[in-house]
Parts: structure tokens; C-alpha cells; sequence
DNA sequence: CATACCGTGAAGCGTTGCTGCATGGTTCTG
DNA sequence: CAGAACCATGCAGCAACGCTTCACGGTATG
């Protein structure tokens, strides 16, 4: 690999236009810059000085070294003063990674007007599993991680990580309008214990969370087709096949002939939750975006 | 100034996800691979590396660092191969000094043919008085120059530089078409000791030449007007005021109420000669710019 | 023709940066 | 739950790199 302080002596001697004027210039002796040009030369296997009268010239490759190694050179200082600036300003890039129906719901809509505050600022988005979301974000490979708490169902994440509540959402009973429930403005546990459900596989959060509504009934909900996205929820409870309990977050305008029912004791609440690994939280970027999710 | 070795480190415990990875990758030990990151942080003034578990993640600021710096890399590393493709290729930039009338009439039509031959070659052109050329091109300011020597006037270069004779130019007497000598198809130094001349300033080698023309008539040229171009000699000529002597290369078309007629014993001729530094004879770039010129 | 200046080698030495080894912390396994 | 394996890191030691000093050949300048 080219030597960068030889590269930088060698520049010096073509703007300076001799290897003692050069010398002075960054301090060392005449001796010291002939030997790093020598070992440049070494390095690449051109010339790049000749003697003409008692000075030095340089060769057409030195010159073509110097041109594109300055922009080198200043690319580097750019760069190490850019990164002092990327630990006080709002810039850099922050990878982030969300559930689907908060990607859609939330982070969309925020992050692209965040985006106009802060042109030096950049993102890239990823749809995971809220199960996977914390993992990937506790290894590093992303770094906040967007997942959702329903009511009491702990939310288990690393030491290291910390967490922020960004936002509350509410989940609807979602019926068809021939259906008896339609024309309430409010249902219980207790008025749910017959009907059969469109519910996301057993094992996801949402499924557990439908189980935990029923507590106190005594009986346990009927899942009569499985569903892994809420769009589907809806056709599904379109055609008939059931009912559904969807939440507001990213849901789109329920259309007839569906329509919503509030849920109470208790309303089935989620927190959409941030996580991100403590040591970036000085980073101004990561609060910029934090500050956007939440409400 | 950032130590490129370690930012190389960096990358590499980025590609391979760990320190000790990065270390066997690079042939090191560990211990080696932390210590340069730890150094990078130290000249940075960032932390560029976290642990997390029993691993280490990049920190934003080392992501940035890996995400420019990799690109900078790059670079050097294409400069590098690059330079030496420089000694091989017709590639790299020439700088060309000429004098003017070569510049139109030799130069340009030459090296705008050439580019179209090789995209990778790039010249810079600068004009020149034949006296500055060789004492520039000498001190390596330029590349090449483009001289002319008159007959057995001779042209002195330093050792160091090699001559190339790429073409010969013959001068014509230019008269208007109501002057005696414009009928003929050839006139001697002994039919013009009575003319008036328009010439260029004393000193110059043209008007050297003016002088060696008429030795074998024991007279000296009159001058009846100096003027430094030879657009300026010809609107001389037209109104009236004497004859001249201008040499083919550039000249333009000689029209009406101008008419050339051809100087002989001796006939007029300079040879346009291209000098560069011996240095660099072998670099095939120079020797394509000097084959174009040559006919 | 003597002098001063420039670039470049050779020798010497200080500093840098590697290896080897030991340690603290974390994960996996029996 | 304890031991083992693994990872990153700090410290001591040593080798090598790169600077300075000094001396020399070559080239303009008086």
C-alpha cells in the first residue's frame, strides 16, 4: 500500500518546487524527504523526481501521483474532520428496523419529514419480525429497532439495551356490518366468548395477547382461520369467515361493508416501542430520529 | 493525518465480523488488530469499535469511517495499478508549449486527431515564444516544445534534451498582385535588395533569417515596418507598404490582392523541431504525441 | 576558478508497532 | 450451576522502520 506521509512529502516538493524548500515546509530535513520519494519510487516502481540542473522536477507519473493523491489527501481530511462533526451534528446514517404495520403507519410518514430537517441525515429501513428485531439490534447489525408491547406481556431485551415507548395503539374489533355486534359502540370479553377468530399464528405476540383478553372469562378464544397480515384479517372477515381484532396502527380506512367496534375491559393496547443499543445514545442522529417516532 | 493501515484493520473487522477474523484475514495477531483500532480512535477522537457479548460491533462513527475510508481505499489502490499501466499505456497527460503559427497550423489538427485515437491521453496546450520553449521545457515546467530553426541557423538545447525534427516549413514572398515581382514564379535574394520589408522585431529568429538570405549579396534587407504577427504583416503587404516573407505553417490562404511567389538560393525553410527532457523518451505517451507531429 | 547550494547516500539512534502471554468478561455445555 | 472455550485487550519485550547527522558529487554563480 502507498505511504500517505511519502505521498504527502511528495507534494509538498511539487508545490513547494524543491526537496528543501519542501523540507522546511513540513519540518524535516532535506534527507528525510529524498528518502521517502525513494521509497515511494521503491513502492511503485516508477520514477517520479529527476535531477534537472541542481533542482528536481517531477516525472509525468509524479505529477499524475500528485494530482490524483492530493484529491486523495483532501478526501481524507474531509473525511476526519467529518467525523468529528458526526458526534455533535445531526448527520450520519442510522439503519433501522421495524415491524411492518409501524413501518408503514409510523416510521414512513416520520422519518420522511424528518428527512426534510435534516438533509445530512440518512436512513436505511428494514421490515423484521419483532422477535428477530431485537436480536439484530442488540448484535450490532442494525441499529433501533422498532417492536410493539401488548399491555402487561413483557417486553425482554438485553442490559445494554435501552428502551423508548414512541407511541400507544389501540386494536379494534373488526365485524362485517351484517354481524349482531355491528351496531354497538363498545364490547366486552365476556360479549366475544362464541365468536370465532382470524388470528395471527399461534407464537406471535397478537395471538398471545387474544388469549390474554380472555382471561377472565374463563374460556379461551376460538381461532377459527389463521392469518399472518391484517389485510388478510380483513378479507377474511370481508367474506364472512369470522371476526378479527385489528389494530389502528397502519390499518388503512376500514370500508363497508366492515366496520370497527371499540374493545374495552380492558382496551387492547400495545406500546410501539424503540430499542437501541445504550452507548449510541449520545449520538445526536439517533435522538433526532427517536424525537421523530415519537409522538 | 489517519493511519491507513489501521483503517484497513477497520474494514476488515467489519467484513469478517470480529477482531480475531480481521486478524487471521490480515496474517496478525489480535492484539495487533486492537491496538490499531485503538490507535484510529486516539487520532480520531471517536470511538470506532463497542463490545457487545463476547464480540465487538462498529459504532456509527465507525461504520462512517469504514463506509468512506473503504472507498478511499479503493482509490489508492486504482491510483497504484494505475500508475503503473502510466509507463505502459499511451495514457497520462502531455504538456505541449508550441509557438503560434505551429499551434494552429501543426499542433492542433495533430492532437485533435490523436485523442480521437487514444481517450486516455490528455495534453495541455500552451503558446509559447520559441526562445521561452526550450528553457521551459528544460526546467520541466512543460513536456514538450515546439521550436523552429532556421536553415543552418543553429538551435541550441541542453544536453538533457533530445531534438526531433517533425516537419519543414518553407517561406513565400508575399507581395499585392500590382507589384513588379508578382508575375514571377520564382525570385532570388538579388531581385528584392531594393524592396522594403515588413518584418518581425529585431532579435527575432525569423528576422535573423531575413538577414542570412541576403549575404551572398553584400547588402543587408531593408526594413520598412516590424510587426510581431504574420496576419499583420499580410494587411501591411495589402495597403501597401513593403513585401514579406511568411513561412507556410498556419498561414491561412493568401487571397487576392495577394499573390506568393517562391523565394530560391537558397529556398527559405525552418524546420519545426519538438525538444523533451531524454528522461523522458520512454514514456509512450510522449512518443505518441511526438509521432503526430511528425508527418 | 572558488564558493555556495541542492539532492542524495551511509551510519546511528529513537520511536513505532508487532508478537507472546496473561487477564477480565461472556457464552455454551455437561 | 460450574467448568471450559472463546473473545477482546493490556503489558512487556524485541525487531524494524524512519528520522537526523554528517559527508559527498554535481551544478549554477561571483
Amino acid at each position: 500500500m502507498l505511504d500517505l506521509d511519502a505521498l504527502s512529502s511528495l507534494r509538498a516538493v511539487a508545490d513547494h518546487g524543491s526537496v528543501s524548500a519542501a523540507a522546511a515546509a513540513l519540518g524535516f530535513t532535506p534527507s528525510a524527504i529524498s528518502q521517502q520519494v525513494k521509497r515511494l519510487e521503491r513502492q511503485t516502481g516508477v520514477a517520479l523526481l529527476e535531477r534537472v540542473g541542481r533542482g528536481v522536477i517531477l516525472t509525468g507519473a509524479g505529477r499524475h501521483l500528485v494530482d490524483e493523491g492530493g484529491r486523495l489527501l483532501t478526501d481524507l481530511e474531509r473525511l476526519e474532520s467529518g467525523l468529528h462533526r458526526l458526534s455533535g451534528d445531526v448527520t450520519g446514517h442510522v439503519r433501522l428496523a421495524a415491524f411492518s404495520t409501524a413501518m408503514r403507519g409510523l416510521v414512513a410518514p416520520r422519518l420522511g419529514e424528518l428527512r426534510g430537517r435534516h438533509p445530512d441525515l440518512t436512513f436505511s429501513l428494514t421490515e423484521t419480525e419483532p422477535w428477530d428485531t431485537v436480536e439484530i439490534v442488540a448484535a450490532g447489525r442494525l441499529d433501533i429497532g422498532v417492536v410493539h408491547s401488548w399491555g402487561d406481556v413483557p417486553l425482554h431485551v438485553p442490559d445494554h439495551l435501552a428502551r423508548t415507548v414512541v407511541a400507544r395503539d389501540v386494536a379494534d374489533v373488526v365485524v362485517r356490518e351484517d354481524h349482531p355486534l355491528a351496531g354497538r359502540d363498545r364490547v366486552t370479553p365476556a360479549d366475544l366468548v362464541d365468536e370465532g377468530w382470524i388470528a395471527t399464528p399461534d407464537g406471535t405476540i397478537c395471538r398471545q395477547w387474544l388469549h390474554r383478553m380472555y382471561v377472565g372469562t374463563g374460556r379461551s378464544p376460538r381461532i377459527a382461520h389463521e392469518s399472518l397480515e391484517y389485510a388478510s384479517h380483513l378479507a377474511l372477515v370481508h367474506a364472512g369467515l369470522g371476526i378479527a381484532l385489528v389494530p389502528r396502527l397502519g390499518r388503512g380506512r376500514i370500508e363497508a361493508p366492515l366496520t370497527t367496534v371499540l374493545a374495552t375491559d380492558p382496551v387492547p393496547t400495545r406500546e410501539v416501542v424503540a430499542v437501541h443499543r445504550r452507548s449510541m445514545a449520545a449520538s445526536p442522529a439517533l435522538q433526532a430520529v427517536l424525537a421523530a417516532l415519537t409522538d
